[in-house]
DNA sequence: CTGAAAGCGCTAACAC
DNA sequence: GTGTTAGCGCTTTCAG
C-alpha cells in the first residue's frame, strides 16, 4: 500500500527543512519564530496526509516513549484485573500508553520485566512490588524514574505509593466479629509472606483480639497456584480448631478458598461458623449467604495512582516535591456472614 | 551508574568492528565464517559485562519487535482476564514478548490500538474483534501480518481464528433443560449484537426449541457498562414473561447479571426458574444453588492462539499454510439449577 | 573472514 | 525564521 512517509517525506514535499517540521509538530513553533503561513501549511498537510511520527524513532532518540509500565500481581485476579483496568483508561485519558504484566509476585520475574520495560524505555513504573526487589526499585529510583508502588510498599524504599490502611481494615473486621457477631473464637488465615499488606492485615487481627484478650488462631498458607495446596491448609486448620466461631480471610483468593472448604466440610454460615474475607466481589455479595467483606476503594485506588504517576511525569524535574504516600481506608461491609442468626426467646 | 554499553563500544573494547559483533550476536557467524576464536572473545565478553542489546534501535531497523498484541474486549472480564495470562505466559515461554490492550468492543477504539500497535512494529495480532472492524482487519492481512482472530470471528474475513462451538453450546444446553429439565418456557436473554459467537449462541437455543416445537422468548440487550441497565431489562423480561420456567444466558456478564435479577424478584431457582449460563467461573460454581453452565476451554483456547500466532510468525513465509480455523467444542458442566427438584409422592 | 558505511525516522544544538 | 548536521543503537550490503 502507500509507504509510510516520514518527517523527511513531507520536508521535501513542501520544500522546508525536517527540522522546521519537527519543530511545528513539537508544538515549538513559537517559540522558534517559525512564521504562521508555514506552520499551518505543515499541518494541514501533515492532516491531509495522515501523517503519524514513528514512535520507535523517537523514543530511540529521546529516550522517551511516553509509556507507563504497570507490573501487577497476576492479571487474572480480580482485584488486579480492575486496577489495571481502571489505569490503563486513565492513562490514556493523560495522554499516555500502558503496557503491562504479571509478575506473580516473583522476584526473578519482576526483575526481568523491568529490564524489559528498561529496553522499551518506559517513562514510569507502577509496581505492585514482590519481596526481594528493593534493590531494582531502589536502581531504577536513583535513575531517576518515577516509580509508583501500589497495594504494598517496601519499608526501606522512598518512593510515592498508594495502599489502604490494612491494619486498621482487619482490626476494625475484627471488633466488628467480637462486638456486634458476639464470637470469642475467631481465626485468621493468611499467606505466608513478609509484604507489608499482609503483616499489617495480621496485626490489625492481632491487636483486635489482644484488646479484648482472646486468644489469636492463626493459620499461613505458602501461596501456590494449585487451589488444592490452598484448600487442604485450610480444610486441616479449621478441622483441627473445629472450636473457632468465626475465620477472617486476608486476601479475596483465600476467602474464596475458604469458602469452598467450609462447603465441603459442611459448615453452616454463620452458624457454625462466620466469615469475613479481605476485598469485595461478585461472589462474596452473592453468596448464600452473603459474605461480609473489606472492600477496597479500587477505583480511587486507581486514580490516585495515575494522578501521581502524571504529575511525575510531566512535573518540572526541579520542582521536586516530596514522595507522596496515600493510605487509603477500606470499607467494611457487613452481611449475614458475620452476624449471628437471632435465636428464638432468650 | 555505569553508562549501557552499545555494540560499538564493545566492538572498540575488543577492536574489533561493530558488524563481526552484530553477527556474532545474531547467531551468523557460522554463516559469516567468523573465526571461533573472536566469536568466543566476544561472547564472553558479552556475558561479562550483560550488555543488552537496545530493542528499540533493533526494531527501528529491522521492523520487527518480537512482540504479539493482544486486544480484549475487556481485560476486567473474567474470562479475556484469563485467556490474557495464559497467552501472556506462553508468548514469554516461545521468546516473544506481549502487550495488550481493552477494546470495549468498540470498533473506534480498536482501530486506535491498532494504529499504536502498528507504530509500536508489533509482530502479529491477536484480537477478539469489535463489529465493523473488518476493514482495518483486512488490511492488517494483505501487508502480511499474522492476524489470529478469537471468541468471534468476522465472515468476510480469510484468516486464522479460533473459536468454541457457539451453536452447538446453546443448542445443547437448551436440549438438556428441555429434555433432562423437562422445562417448556425456556427464555433466552442475549446482548443486542452481530458477532458472530451472539448470533450462533442465539441460533443453538432457537433451533433446539423449534425441534421441540417450544415457543421461543428471547430478549436482547444492549450493553452498557452500568449495570443497573443491564438487570432492569432483564427484570422486565423476566417479568412480562412470568410464566418462563427456565432461562438461558448469552454471556458471563449476563448470567451474573441474571442470577440478581432472580434473587431480587424473589425466585428460587430451579424451582421457581432454573438457569444456566454461558461461561463458567467461581460464581457459578459456588452459587447457592451451583449454576449449570456451559464452559469454554480456556486453557486450550489460550493455547491454540498463541500456537497458531508463534508458528505464522516464525516460519518460513514461503510454506504460507492454508489459514487455520478452529472451533472447540465446550463442556455442559450440569448442576442443580437446571434440574427439577424431585418432587414427593406423582 | 572482517570492516566501512549507509540508513531506519527522529530530535536538537548550532549555524546562517 | 529556517536549514545543516550529528547522532540515538542497530542491521546489512558491499568491499576487501
Amino acid at each position: 500500500m502507500k509507504k509510510k512517509l516520514s518527517i523527511v517525506d513531507i520536508a521535501n514535499q513542501l520544500n522546508i527543512s525536517k527540522t522546521t517540521v519537527s519543530f511545528i509538530l513539537n508544538g515549538l513553533a513559537k517559540e522558534k519564530r517559525i512564521s504562521d503561513e508555514v506552520v499551518e501549511r505543515v499541518l494541514k498537510f501533515v492532516k491531509e496526509v495522515e501523517y503519524k511520527p514513528n514512535s520507535l524513532a523517537k523514543s530511540l532518540r529521546t529516550g522517551k516513549s511516553n509509556t507507563i509500565g504497570l507490573m501487577v500481581e497476576d492479571i487474572s485476579n480480580h482485584f488486579f484485573a480492575n486496577i489495571a483496568r481502571l489505569i490503563e483508561d486513565k492513562a490514556y485519558e493523560n495522554g499516555f500508553k500502558l503496557t503491562y504484566c504479571s509478575t506473580d509476585n516473583k522476584t526473578d520475574k519482576t526483575r526481568e520485566m523491568i529490564a524489559m520495560f528498561r529496553d522499551r524505555r518506559v517513562d514510569g513504573y507502577i509496581i505492585a512490588p514482590p519481596e526481594g526487589i528493593e534493590e531494582d526499585i531502589a536502581q531504577l529510583i536513583s535513575e531517576g524514574f518515577p516509580v509508583v508502588l501500589f497495594d504494598r510498599y517496601l519499608t526501606n524504599i522512598t518512593t510515592d505509593y498508594v495502599v489502604v490502611d490494612n491494619f486498621f481494615a482487619t482490626y476494625n473486621a475484627t471488633k466488628h466479629l467480637i462486638n456486634q457477631g458476639g464470637f470469642r473464637n475467631i481465626g485468621f488465615v493468611n499467606f505466608t509472606s513478609n509484604q507489608t499488606q499482609l503483616q499489617q492485615r495480621m496485626q490489625g487481627y492481632k491487636m483486635a483480639m489482644n484488646e479484648h484478650n482472646l486468644k489469636t488462631y492463626i493459620k499461613e498458607i505458602v501461596y501456590h497456584p494449585d487451589q488444592e495446596l490452598i484448600t487442604k491448609p485450610i480444610n486441616a486448620f479449621l478441622k483441627k480448631h473445629d472450636f473457632l466461631d468465626a475465620v477472617l480471610f486476608g486476601t479475596n483468593h483465600l476467602g474464596a478458598c475458604g469458602l469452598r472448604v467450609i462447603k465441603e466440610l459442611g459448615l453452616t454460615i454463620p452458624d457454625d461458623i462466620a466469615v469475613v474475607s479481605f476485598d469485595d466481589y461478585e461472589l462474596f455479595q452473592m453468596y448464600n449467604p452473603p459474605i461480609t467483606a473489606i472492600a477496597q476503594p479500587i477505583d480511587k485506588i486507581a486514580d490516585k495512582i495515575i494522578s501521581i504517576m502524571v504529575q511525575r511525569l510531566t512535573q518540572n524535574s526541579s520542582d521536586k516535591a516530596e514522595t507522596e504516600t496515600v493510605m487509603m481506608p477500606t470499607e467494611l461491609f457487613v452481611r449475614e456472614s458475620s452476624i449471628k442468626k437471632l435465636t428464638m426467646a432468650g
